[in-house]
DNA sequence: TCATAAAAAGACACCGGTGTCAATTTCTAA
DNA sequence: TTAGAAATTGACACCGGTGTCTTTTTATGA
C-alpha cells in the first residue's frame, strides 16, 4: 500500500505531472477537459499532495505559528507547555487540533487535516483517549498515537493515566476522616471515563467506612456549572440533607458553592464541598475549593516521550503509565457539622 | 542574502554533502578529522538545515499533533480556535509556540524555534504583541506577523485590537448610571499595554460626570487573583470607602469578591465589583461577575485572515482592526447604596 | 487557406536534503 | 611489502512537488 504521488496521478490521466500541478493550484490555462480528466483521477486513486513535497518546492512551508504566553494555566495551555516541553528536545513541533468532539464531521475533519499534514504522530486528550473509532482509525492508517487519560481498560494502546480512582477514593477518606458520614457524590460526564472512575473510588471508600450507600446521594451531573448548580439542588433540599457533597470537577463544585450560598448555607461549617481538576476558578472562588490536582503538564510529557520513542520505533519500557495526583486541601472542608 | 544550504556547507568544508549529512545525523564512519572540519564550516556559515527538504527526503515530518476538545474556554483555547478556524481555509497549519515572556532567552528560544521550522508567518498575543525587541527581531529576519491586541500605538505593525478604554468607559459610565460616585479601579499589570487604556476610559468616565478623582481609589495591580486581594483590602478599609470597584481583570476582580466575603461585605447591595475579560470564573463565582467580554476567537480569526494576506503579498485593506467589546451584567453589581 | 497569435500541455531542471552503492583510503596481518 | 578487510568518503539517484521555457494544439483574421 504506497502513497500516490503526483506521478501515479499523470500517468493514471494520461497527462504530464506539470498539468496535475496546474490544476491543483488552479493555474490558468488548462482546458476544462484536462481538468475533468485530473479531477476523477485524484478522486479515483485518492490523492492528497505531499506537503512537505510542496513545502520544498514552492519555498514555503504552509505553517503559522502562534505565540503566547505559557503562564497560563488552563488545561490546554497546560497540556500544551508538557508536550512540547518534550518535543522541541527531539526535533519536534506541536501542530494543534482543537476538535468538537460532539460532531458527526470528526473523523472526516480529521482525516483531511491529519493527511494532509503529514503527521509523524497524535497526542489525544480526554474524551479522544476514549474514542473507540478513532482510535481504530489511527491505527488502520498506521499513525502512532499516545492517549493522556481516560479509560484505563483501554490500555492495549501506548497510554498515560492519572489514577481517578485511587484519587477519588483519598478524597473520600479525607471527608471520612473529618468526620462525614452524609457524603453525596455528583458524577460526571458520561462520555469521559475518568466519571466511572471518580464513582468507584467514592464507593470503594464509603464500602471500606461501612458507610450505607444512598440512591439519594449520588446525582448524574455533566461537568458543567449548570449541572454542578441543579445536583445541588436536588442534594440541599433532600430531608436527609449531606453534610459533604463531593463533585466529579470544579466547575461543578462551583455550582454548589453557589447554591449553598443561596440558600444561606455557610461553606464550609455547615457544608463541606469538594471538587476535583484543580481548575483555576478553584483557587479564585470564596471560600477556595478543596480538589484533586492532576499533574497535567508531567503527563503530557511523559506521552511525548513515548510517542517520539514509538515513532523512532525503540523499545517503549512501559506502555501504560500512571501518574499520582495530589490531593490539595482548601478553605471549603471542615469537620462535619454536629447532627441532631 | 541567501539561504545557506547543505550544498554551501559542503564546499565551505571541501567535502560531499553527504558527509555533511552523515555529521548532521551523527551517523558512524566520520572521521575526527572531518567532523571537526564540518563543525566548524556549519558554524561559520551560520547552516541550519531545511526542515521541509528534510521531510521529504527521510519521509519524517517532525510534526506531531495533539488534538484537544475544542469546547475549552480558556483564552490561548479561544485564541487558537479562531486562528486555526481561518488557516485550515487557506492549507496552513498552526504550530504553537507557548514562552515564557519573562524569561531572558525568549529570543534566543525563538530564533532557534523560528528558524528550524521555517515558519511563513507569527502571530502574537499579548504579552509579545507589545514587545518592541521582539518585534525588531521579526522585522529584520523578515517574518511575517500580526499582533493581536495590545499598544495601539504600535500600529504600524499589522494589528487587531479590541478597544480597552472604551470598553472600560462603558462599564464606568455603566456603574456611574446605577448611582456610583465612589468608583475605584484596581489597574492592570503594567507590561500590558491594555492596563494603560483601560485606566484612561476610567479616568475619562468619571471625569466626563465631574467625578473628582482620588488617588487612594487607584490601585496597582498585576492581573493576578493576589493583587486583587490586596489592593481590595487596601480599598475596602479607606475611611471613605467605595461603593463600586471596577478590577481591570476577573482575576483580581475574585480576589475582591473573596476579601468582601471575609469582611461580611454583601455583594452587590453593599458593594459593587466589576472585572474585565469574561474569564470563565466570572460566570462561575457566586455571585456571578459583571464584566467586559472581548471577542477573543473573531480577533484571532482576523488576524490570521490578515497574516495570510501578507504572507501571500496581497494588499490588506485595512492594517488596524479595532473590535468593539462587550458589557456583560451579571449579579455583581447593582445601584449604589445609601450613602450617610 | 494559411500565417500568426493565443492557449494548452509537456520537458526538464530544481528545491535541499537522504539512501544506496561504489570508490578510495587506511589499517591489519601474513 | 603487500593482499585483503575495514573504515571513510563520494557520486548520484531520489523524495514529490513547482518554475521556466519549449513545443504542440487550437483559435483568429486576412
Amino acid at each position: 500500500m504506497k502513497k500516490i504521488t503526483i506521478n501515479d496521478v499523470a500517468k493514471y490521466a494520461g497527462v504530464s505531472k506539470k498539468t496535475i500541478s496546474r490544476v491543483l493550484n488552479s493555474e490558468p490555462n488548462v482546458s476544462q477537459d484536462t481538468k475533468t480528466k485530473v479531477h476523477h483521477a485524484i478522486k479515483v486513486l485518492g490523492y492528497q499532495p505531499n506537503p512537505q513535497a510542496r513545502a520544498l518546492a514552492s519555498n514555503q512551508s504552509l505553517l503559522i505559528g502562534l505565540l503566547y504566553a505559557s503562564q497560563s494555566n488552563s488545561f490546554v495551555s497546560k497540556i500544551q507547555v508538557g508536550a512540547l516541553k518534550r518535543c522541541k528536545n527531539d526535533g519536534y513541533n506541536l501542530i494543534i487540533y482543537p476538535e468538537d468532539h460532539e460532531s458527526d464531521l470528526l473523523l472526516e475533519n480529521l482525516e483531511k487535516g491529519l493527511i494532509n499534514t503529514n503527521l509523524d504522530g497524535l497526542i489525544l486528550t480526554p474524551p479522544f483517549s476514549d474514542m473507540k473509532p478513532l482510535l481504530s482509525f489511527l491505527e488502520t492508517r498506521q499513525i502512532p498515537f499516545v492517549r493522556v487519560g481516560g479509560d484505563q481498560s483501554l490500555n492495549q494502546h501506548p497510554s498515560v493515566y492519572s489514577n481517578d480512582k485511587e484519587a477519588s477514593y483519598e478524597m473520600c477518606r479525607y471527608l471520612i476522616s473529618l468526620g462525614h458520614q452524609r457524603i453525596a457524590f455528583i458524577m460526571g460526564h458520561p462520555d469521559h471515563a475518568a466519571s466511572k472512575q471518580r464513582l468507584l473510588g467514592y464507593q470503594q471508600a464509603l464500602d471500606e467506612a461501612s458507610i450505607k450507600p444512598i440512591d439519594d446521594y449520588i446525582q448524574q451531573g455533566f461537568f458543567t456549572f449548570e449541572s454542578g448548580e441543579h445536583c445541588a439542588r436536588k442534594l440541599l433540599t433532600l430531608s436527609r440533607r449531606p453534610t459533604a457533597i463531593f463533585a466529579s470537577n470544579d466547575y461543578m463544585a462551583t455550582g454548589i458553592v453557589k447554591v449553598a450560598a443561596q440558600m444561606n448555607l455557610f461553606i464550609p461549617n455547615d457544608l463541606t464541598v469538594t471538587g476535583f481538576d484543580n481548575a483555576p476558578a478553584s483557587r479564585y472562588i470564596w471560600p477556595s475549593l478543596t480538589t484533586i490536582k492532576q499533574p497535567i503538564t508531567e503527563m503530557a510529557f511523559e506521552a511525548a516521550r513515548i510517542l517520539i520513542r514509538i515513532i523512532r520505533q525503540k523499545p517503549i519500557e512501559n506502555p501504560n503509565i500512571i501518574f499520582k495526583d495530589e490531593l490539595i486541601v482548601r478553605e471549603s472542608s471542615a469537620p462535619a457539622p454536629k447532627l441532631d
